[in-house]
DNA sequence: CAAGCGGGTTGACGTGGATCAAACGCCCCA
DNA sequence: TGGGGCGTTTGATCCACGTCAACCCGCTTG
């Protein structure tokens, strides 16, 4: 019988501490107490290192953990029977990959890393039970799972009542924020995904992604090279998406 | 100073009880044992009433607490500077509106009411003080967050890789669902919602709607009058989502 | 170093759904 | 009971984005 194990995603037995780690301020101990943070470091199992294109897990996968994104980056995504595929998020060091999996103890999405990537396994039967003992960690969770419910709604928002440039316009502005949060810079990244993957998260295709692209870097917004993209006037992007369409 | 209070949303002190409810099976209380949910007769504070066309909560509003719909429905949904309105969701009996209010403490959309409604009030800091005694509320609070997230995936799917007779299918086929977990009809039910909504929810115009309607008529798969519903094929509807587009 | 290939760009053209417009029917209210 | 208005249907036309196709670039691999 094929074993998925052949794969080389190792399983480190590494002891890890909420409490040492850089990522706090992103992470599920956002808010906490520096002692209530020191009771965290039994909460988190291991780590696990995920080499590009990998899954972390799959669509039918059992659930049991969580993870929070140490290094690197993912994608989920759902498929349907015919191959369509909706890529429904992009996932940075220290956000919480795995919520979806709750409701029905098992996944409903896939994880994929977009790069070499490594990501705290945190049991969550583990979580639920400490939770039931810190008040704060509790809360914080929930806001997590709320966060991302509201984020679910703003691409909803995107992908139901924003044309094409709007669309990337959105996107370009949120991956600045979310590079800015991590101490990089808001003005130049590198994007860790295809023109197809930022499609399909979008709802559009890749000509039309890659078009957009050019158009803007026609109008002084943005340099593009490749994946390396270069925010020229934040504002200019932003006024695309705030004002009418023919004003 | 004019006052909101004024408009005819009227809270009740009534005493309300979880364990003498008919929706448990598909409310919080989905899951937990007989005593724990005697426990919960203390978490609901009280019943609300919400007229049609008025809002249980507005975007902006600070949260306080999550609401459970006990009868009529609602739509929640964001809005855009310029007027533009994605409808994240139709709310029916038994469903939990409000948990977009937890990441910010205040409301990221707007919920209001299709029809005469009622909903249970749970103040928020009640649930998490509960839900830190009682294992499985808190996990079952869990799942219904989940849920919307899952649900949300679905929706984005919906919205960015399906074609607009594929997004009313999904729509139908789902509702029909929803009514049939309420002991109505699986085949004949009544739309509260009217075609813009829809349209909103689909990413689609209410023309667009309209036709797609008209269309599924004439080719049999349901009956239209209105707000009136009559599913003739429901496998038909379905085929309509899982074969590629030209086989 | 050449060949192959995945990813990206760009152009020409087609089309699904948007837009604009008209008319209808149900329902509420005077 | 009759008028008005909102919601809906339907038709004609338009256009943003999809589709198809060619080509380019940078990397990998033999």
């Amino acid at each position: 019988m094929p074993n998925r194990a052949v794969v080389p995603i190792t399983v480190e037995g590494l002891k890890t501490a909420c409490s040492q780690c850089n990522l706090q301020e992103l992470c599920l101990p956002y808010g906490m107490s520096e002692g209530d943070i020191n009771q965290l470091d039994a909460l988190v199992g291991a780590r696990r290192k995920v080499k590009r294109h990998q899954h972390l897990y799959r669509a039918g996968d059992t659930f049991e953990s969580i993870y929070a994104v140490r290094t690197g980056s993912f994608k989920t995504d759902v498929l349907l029977e015919d191959g369509r595929e909706q890529v429904t998020g992009f996932q940075m060091s220290g956000e919480i990959i795995g919520l979806d999996g709750i409701s029905t103890d098992a996944h409903s999405c896939n994880a994929v890393a977009l790069e070499d990537s490594e990501v705290c396994v945190i049991p969550f039967a583990n979580l639920e039970e400490i939770s039931r003992e810190i008040g704060s960690l509790q809360h914080q969770f929930h806001k997590v799972m709320s966060r991302e419910i509201v984020r679910d709604h703003g691409v909803m928002m995107l992908l139901g009542s924003m044309r094409a440039e709007e669309r990337l316009a959105a996107f370009l502005i949120n991956m600045s924020q979310r590079f800015t949060a991590r101490g990089f810079s808001a003005a130049e990244f590198h994007l860790r995904m295809t023109r197809e993957e930022i499609g399909s998260y979008l709802g559009l295709k890749l000509e039309t992604v890659s078009r957009a692209f050019s158009r803007f870097q026609e109008n002084e917004l943005i340099t593009v090279q490749q994946k390396h993209i270069r925010i020229r006037d934040i504002d200019g992007l932003k006024a695309l998406l705030s004002h009418l369409p023919n004003v």
